[in-house]
DNA sequence: AATTTTCTCATCCATTCGATGGAGAATGGA
DNA sequence: TCCATTCTCCATCGAATGGATGAGAAAATT
């Protein structure tokens, strides 16, 4: 054999990173190098470690699982990506895979899933479950929500009134019920109440448990 | 030292399994005595191994955590439960204390908290974080919404309008109405679109990522 | 410069929604 | 047994609200 494959684990939650630290443990090639706790200390943690693979949560505190992958492989495009998460409803899941993820993985999955996703992505494949694939495919379809349907969006999930969104993002009621218009048709749905639940399904705003709104 | 406190670990992740079992591996004076991936397994594993403590996840296959607390309380009314969730929104945490869970934690927590949670509900005390005791009480003061209610609030997460919901009941669309009306008192929100994300928020609708609902 | 996209607004129509009052059945306590 | 409370159900009313359409500036992309 080799050297051990380099592993970096990005993740918030302490029982989950103990776990996957316990897991990769046992496996013969494979070696954790590092953890973080969050945005801000992967990135750091990743340059000076130079991992081989890297993997990441997406909800993160300080800077989104995202940020960090865009801020990393922009300069180093090498760099090797395996996205972890709970949620398989999660727009981000697709803006990790556009800025470079390899791989996405429920936490929900086996051992040796993880073992051997590990080693795909490691000789330089990719690794995307068939659901998320399906969903991937269908979402392409799609046409993205523009900046200002996305503020009308939110204010929806928010359950405002158009008249009370005009007075929001300062424009007339008129123009609230235009984009909402846009966004009913873009989102395949026929009615705000529809649109708010589809928009937190989808992950295209996420609910914080105090009730604002994140994004 | 006396016995050690035998511990029953009861999380569908396989990861999050394996990262409590690590970090309480390690720890003096507690063991690890039993896993069970499901509700089903949970229940048949209690009974054959009466742990002292039970950690549990609330959101399980076959059989969820509150009925699987119901269940073994209701015949063995001294089983102690701590309940480990991701979400702190979760209407379902109430009905795990209801129940007779002693303890709530988040999986984000540390080691230490984990491990001095354990020893307090083993000393017999109970032990619910500041955050969900105010919740719980916010809470106190809501009415519980009727069945029928409940049906009617899934069919507008659902995004059906009134007179669909009509016929999907079975009722008319004024009895709907009434329905609607209530529960938007009981849950403090003026309209549907608000009934809906609050419905989200507060667990009392769970969204399947297919879109489908829970409960 | 030309074309597409986005943001903005006015107006029209009516559907849909929420509020209110009230009746019969069921539940439960006194 | 009777009264009280609660739940489910329905009719009607009024109008606010929401969604559809057409159309003109502004910004961005080609």
């Amino acid at each position: 054999m080799n050297h051990p494959i380099r592993i970096l684990i990005v993740e918030d939650h302490h029982v989950v990173r103990q776990g996957l630290a316990a897991l990769l443990s046992v496996v013969d090639g494979m070696q954790v190098v590092g953890e973080a706790a969050d945005g801000e200390a992967a990135v750091a943690q990743w340059n000076s470690l130079r991992p081989d693979i890297t993997l990441i949560d997406l909800r993160l505190p300080r800077r989104s699982g995202v940020e960090v992958i865009q801020m990393i492989r922009r300069r180093e495009a090498y760099a090797r990506f395996i996205v972890l998460t709970t949620f398989d409803g999660d727009e981000d899941i697709y803006r990790a895979l556009q800025a470079g993820a390899r791989a996405y993985l429920l936490k929900g999955m086996t051992a040796d899933v993880l073992v051997s996703t590990i080693r795909q992505v490691h000789a330089g494949k990719s690794c995307i479950p068939p659901v998320i694939a399906q969903k991937l495919a269908e979402r392409m379809g799609a046409e993205e929500l523009t900046h200002r349907e996305q503020d009308v969006l939110e204010q929806i999930v928010r359950g405002k009134s158009n008249k009370e969104i005009g007075v929001e993002l300062d424009i007339s009621e008129a123009t609230v019920k235009t984009h909402i218009n846009s966004l009913l048709g873009k989102l395949g749905v026929s009615d705000r109440t529809q649109a708010a639940t589809a928009a937190i399904q989808r992950g295209l705003v996420q609910l914080d448990s105090t009730g604002d709104l994140r994004r």
